[in-house]
RNA sequence: AGCGGGGUGGGGUAGCCAGGAAAUCCCGCCGGGCUCAUAACCCGGAGAUCGGUGGUUCAAAUCCACCCCCCGCUACCA
């Protein structure tokens, strides 16, 4: 059987990040490997998408040419895809000539079939970008749902496709000035004639996954409308019609096509033929991607192949829901999320590649923290898996450097036996059905049990008892590891090219099928050394290197003195508890001396001593200011004296002195704490997100933030350390 | 507000669409075993009125209705 399978193109506008990978590039590399090792012929193709608005937004901003940004991404995103085992046969990328010339083909067809007209139409321009803006580019109000901030390709709410046109108030999404509707002509995709045949092709799909049938019953629900498929642009496929110089194809019918122009460009470069691909009703395709893709590979494109007529359509559409990354959407303007370059100088792709299996968001969101990461790949990876592995083998090869025979069998042997067909045979279930993560649990499961078995057979004892029951003991437990391998191969597919080698087999693991994995070994055959898998991931204790330098603390002032050489400054005389200072303060200004006597302030502990003509200064007292008020810090409770400040709950722990300077490069804040959908918000210069939990009854108040890699609070257990007086939220420490 | 997801032993989860005897797995906790292995492994135990209320049914975590609570999205981006 041959089966294709398309995976969304990702965007050549930044590196891809974990949930991409997850959501769409895993999911299919798994499947395809899959499928090689159940003999099928598979051809698996994704690449780049390099045209379209944003990355012509980028350039600009860079001041370089679309192409430069879109070559610079596609390499980067290149390497990870191969860095990460994603078997593409070929990554492709939409600014090839050769994709263009696909492009403008199959426009060509679609416009001989008569699925394409030309018409004039009102497009939003704006006048002050000076430029036709891209359907995403304006928002406005969804007619349908009222929703105030849809785009004009999509309203992101109630999910309908829209036209511009349809928006109320239509305006900028650069700029935010109101577009006007200026007169251009355009090329639209006849879809409104394909509505029947789409619902008549969707009504039997009912394998797939429920979500994406939600999604698209609930997207054909509005009608299908004709769409322009051009667009007034520079940056894109170039139009294969007269008087069109000026207009471009616009992305979401470029992109989807590259599944045949890459499949078109794998034959041309391998010697293959496309066509039984694409023309043989045999062949199944199958196409993974996030979610937000759905509607273009169950409805457009589906359209677009049928118009085209000859092709074939989607078999299954896989789609999958989002990974979160601590609760929260990745979002590279806000630097949430994991990086796939970053990710992969740090951990083996197969560590990746489980964690993200384990953690697929197939059915749901899902949610990545660091925890859960290292947690899930220390415990279950590494202790279940990699340690099983490690200990059949390593005992078998110190005592054997064969496979040792397999002697008598008992009831022991004969279940575990038993285990690994019956495990075979639920993971080509699962896999045949794209439940990956079914699958995969079934795998882990024989991981586990491999542990039971060696358990219960005790090798260790029973090669004193007797060697040939040992022999037996071990030739079933490398028959564990070897079923651990092959059916671990699509998941991790590195570790299971390692393992076959322990194993003493020379070729590659892919080579084999996957119902080799129950394939009785071969007796007699030399054991290759193993080595450990994996290393275990260092839990690193998260650390505030700028914190740890600080030493807060809460003094009370004892006296205040004028400074007898300087008339802008107070001597304060402070009690720290188990310690008396001298501190030099400027805050004669601001403050009378009965208002600073008997009070508590917070001081710097460690700063390093300085001389205030002729008085010495040891520490600094803390103030936040706006450009009206400054208010000295302060606990807003009952406090010992000497106490130490924490932030988030954290001490600092500062060995030496700070140095003045460094203490110029700490950011401090006032801020006002308040709640926000559920979560603490620290408003200053900017919100900082909060996570740390807040007493209710700081919601409300004043607060002051220490930045370090994240804002941290300052308080000391639940009291909180606060200005004096009311102080400008964004208001400097000093 | 709209849309989406969720509320299951201390934490994180599976099961729910196709209702049925002991509710899954990981971590944690308690007790025991083992010492081959990456302080890894194995066994046993405590611990859940499956968010609430009402309904359908011989039978509900699972179906229906209503309610409560959480979370996400509504910025380029799977």
């Amino acid at each position: 059987m041959r089966i294709f399978i398309g995976v969304a193109w990702p965007y050549a506008n930044g590196p891809i990040h974990l949930g991409h990978i997850v959501g769409a590039y895993l999911p299919a590399d798994i499947f395809a490997r899959y499928q090689r090792m159940q003999g099928n012929e598979v051809l698996m193709v994704s690449g780049s998408d390099e045209h379209g608005t944003p990355i012509t937004i980028t350039a600009e901003k860079e001041g370089k040419s679309p192409q430069e940004i879109a070559d610079r991404y596609h390499k980067i995103n290149s390497e990870v895809m191969e860095k990460m085992g994603i078997s593409f046969d070929l990554y492709f990328r939409t600014s090839h000539p050769h994709h263009e010339e696909v492009v403008k083909e199959f426009f060509l067809r679609l416009w001989e079939n008569g699925y394409l007209y030309k018409k004039k139409m009102l497009l939003p321009y704006c006048p002050k970008c000076n430029r036709f803006l891209p359907d995403r580019y304006v928002v406005g109000t969804c007619p349908y749902c009222g929703y105030e901030n849809a785009h004009g390709d999509q309203c992101d709410n109630c999910g309908r496709m829209l036209d511009p046109k349809d928006l109320i108030n239509p305006r900028c999404a650069i700029c935010g000035t109101p577009t006007e509707f200026r007169e251009t002509e355009h090329i639209f995709f006849a879809l409104s004639k394909l509505e029947e045949s789409i619902l008549k092709w969707i009504r039997d799909k009912t394998y797939w996954r429920d979500n994406v049938i939600k999604f698209t019953r609930n997207f054909v629900k509005g009608g299908l409308k004709d769409r322009a498929i051009t667009r007034d642009l520079e940056w894109g496929v170039e139009v294969p019609l007269d008087g069109f110089d000026d207009k471009r194809i616009y992305v979401w019918f470029d992109a989807v096509i590259g599944y045949l122009s890459a499949s078109i460009e794998w034959a041309k470069q391998n010697n293959k033929d496309w066509e039984v691909f694409w023309k043989d009703k045999n062949t199944k395709h199958y196409y993974f991607l996030g979610k937000d893709n759905i509607p273009f590979h169950t409805i457009i494109w589906p359209a677009m192949l049928m118009a085209h007529g000859e092709l074939n359509l989607p078999y299954n559409v896989v789609a999958n829901e989002y990974l979160r990354f601590s609760g929260e959407k990745f979002s590279k303007s806000r630097g949430i999320g994991v990086w796939m370059p970053e990710l992969l100088e740090n951990f083996h792709p197969d560590i990746i590649r489980f964690y993200g299996t384990v953690n697929m968001p197939e059915n749901r969101d899902s949610d990545f923290t660091w925890d859960d990461f290292v947690q899930k790949v220390n415990e279950e990876l590494i202790d279940k898996f990699a340690n099983f592995v490690h200990r059949a083998l390593i005992f078998a090869y110190r005592n054997f450097g064969e496979i040792p025979t397999r002697g008598e069998v008992d009831e022991v042997d004969r279940e575990a036996i038993k285990t690994i067909t019956q495990t075979l045979k639920k993971m080509n279930e699962y896999m045949d059905n794209v439940e990956l993560k079914k699958a995969f649990k079934e795998w882990l499961n024989l991981a586990r049990y491999g542990n039971v078995y060696f358990d219960r057979k005790a090798p260790w004892a029973l090669c004193k008892e007797s060697r040939e029951k040992c022999a037996t003991a071990i030739n079933i437990s490398l028959q564990i590891v070897q079923a651990l391998a092959v059916l671990g191969a699509p998941f991790l597919p590195f570790t299971s090219e390692r393992i076959w080698k322990f194993l003493g087999n020379e070729d590659s693991i892919f080579l084999h099928r996957y119902t080799e994995a129950i394939k009785n070994l071969q007796v007699g055959k030399k054991l290759n050394k193993p080595e450990v898998l994996f290393e275990k991931i260092k839990r690193e204790e998260e650390r505030y290197e700028k914190w740890e330098q600080i030493d807060l603390r809460v003094a009370e002032v004892e006296s205040v003195e004028d400074h007898p050489n300087e008339d802008k400054l107070y001597v304060l005389r402070i009690n720290l508890g188990n310690e008396k200072r001298t501190l030099i303060a400027g805050l004669k200004r601001f403050y009378k001396k009965e208002e600073l006597f008997g009070k508590k302030i917070i001081i710097i502990a460690n700063l390093e001593p300085a001389n205030f003509r002729g008085v010495k200064s040891e520490g600094m007292l803390l103030a936040g200011e706006d450009d009206t008020t400054v208010g000295f810090l302060t606990p807003q409770g009952n406090v010992p004296l000497g106490s130490k400040v924490q932030a988030n709950g954290i001490q600092s722990n500062p060995k030496g002195i700070l140095k003045f300077k460094k203490f110029q490069k700490m950011k401090m804040e006032v801020v006002n704490i308040e709640k926000e959908n559920g979560r603490i918000v620290a408003k200053g210069n900017k919100d900082y997100a909060i996570d740390f939990k807040v007493p209710e009854d700081w919601i409300g108040k004043q607060g002051v933030v220490f930045i370090d890699k994240k804002p941290l609070i300052l308080h000391i257990g639940d009291i909180l350390i606060a200005p004096v007086k009311y102080v400008k939220p964004g208001g400097k420490i000093r």
